[in-house]
DNA sequence: GCGATTATGTCAACATCATTGACTTATTTC
DNA sequence: GAAATAAGTCAATGATGTTGACATAATCGC
């Protein structure tokens, strides 16, 4: 009932703000996307594609699972793309040294390029915003978008400098 | 060939830096989406409803072109969901005055209520992130945001308050 | 006024990405 | 040795997008 607590010092967000900062959300998404989407599409691939090859080369040796809980979908969703790019040859599986029933997935070398192929655009894209938007802006931008993740990956992305390559090592320990 | 030029001043921005920006990206959109999506799925809807009630909300009396621009995807698959969510009651069609060709599109008030129950989560997270990361924080994450969205649309982002209200105005004159 | 253009809608076929549910196999754990 | 775990698979289904072709109505230009 109460609402939350704000102390005076922090004024009340006006809702036409928090609104253009869903709008804002939506635009950048939607065009940081579409030059990969254009990479992959006469490959016969997509964005869950792109999505795997990200997460598999910043997460080297990174396991099934560990895949499924970052991008949240289901593994016959996963198994779609990932036994496509397996079977391509960009991604390399191989059993985990402890743990045997694991499948450590790993760039290939053409896996990489394709990786690098397809985050160009998107590295141009980002690296022109943050030089744009100066070192205060780069802070302010990365604090946003971490609040808006849900606290349980927010850990991860804060980790280090691999954002989410802590993951691996981690999770399993927990 | 040549490398772009880039001041003295602005140190080039290290990839390790860009791809964390990438993956903030991800992880913001992917929780950012998810709540409105689990209130559209007990209604048989999903995110493409709520990105037609979101946009129609903000711009009455929006014609079906304008949408699409917004939108950028064919007609054929705008018209699925606008027709579901006219058929439904959520948004009214009324010809244009000057152009009775145009449908020009309005949220019903049981529009407006399911507008209100979608974006209130978003409301919510919006919020709380700003309050985090206070006014110079937000000021950041607007500017990089913009520079990430193509050009075509950047200019109707800063148009005013309504954000993309500007459009419906204006995109026919030029 | 008439032909060209524009705004919108529609039929049909198909691709991608996700889901649920049930079941299998190999391996590890207790 | 039984139970739990990691991964994979078969099958059906749904949401969202695409291309291509065509239809209708209204406006525009001359």
């Amino acid at each position: 009932m109460t609402p939350k607590a704000r102390p005076r010092s922090e004024p009340r967000i006006p809702e036409d703000d928090v609104r253009e900062g869903i709008e804002l959300l939506f635009f950048a998404y939607r065009d940081f996307t579409a030059d990969p989407d254009r990479i992959l599409a006469p490959l016969g691939m997509g964005r869950a594609h792109h999505r795997v090859v990200h997460f598999v080369g910043r997460n080297p040796a990174i396991t099934v699972g560990e895949l499924l809980a970052i991008l949240k979908i289901t593994k016959q969703s996963l198994n779609r793309v990932l036994g496509h790019l397996v079977r391509e040859g960009y991604i390399a599986q191989r059993p985990g040294a402890a743990d045997r029933r694991e499948r450590r997935l790993t760039l290939t070398e053409s896996g990489q390029s394709l990786e690098r192929r397809l985050s160009e655009p998107q590295r141009t894209r980002v690296a022109a915003a943050y030089g744009a938007a100066g070192r205060d802006g780069v802070e302010g931008f990365r604090r946003v978008l971490l609040e808006l993740v849900n606290k349980a990956d927010r850990d991860r992305l804060v980790g280090g400098r691999g954002v989410t390559a802590p993951l691996s090592a981690k999770a399993r320990l927990r």
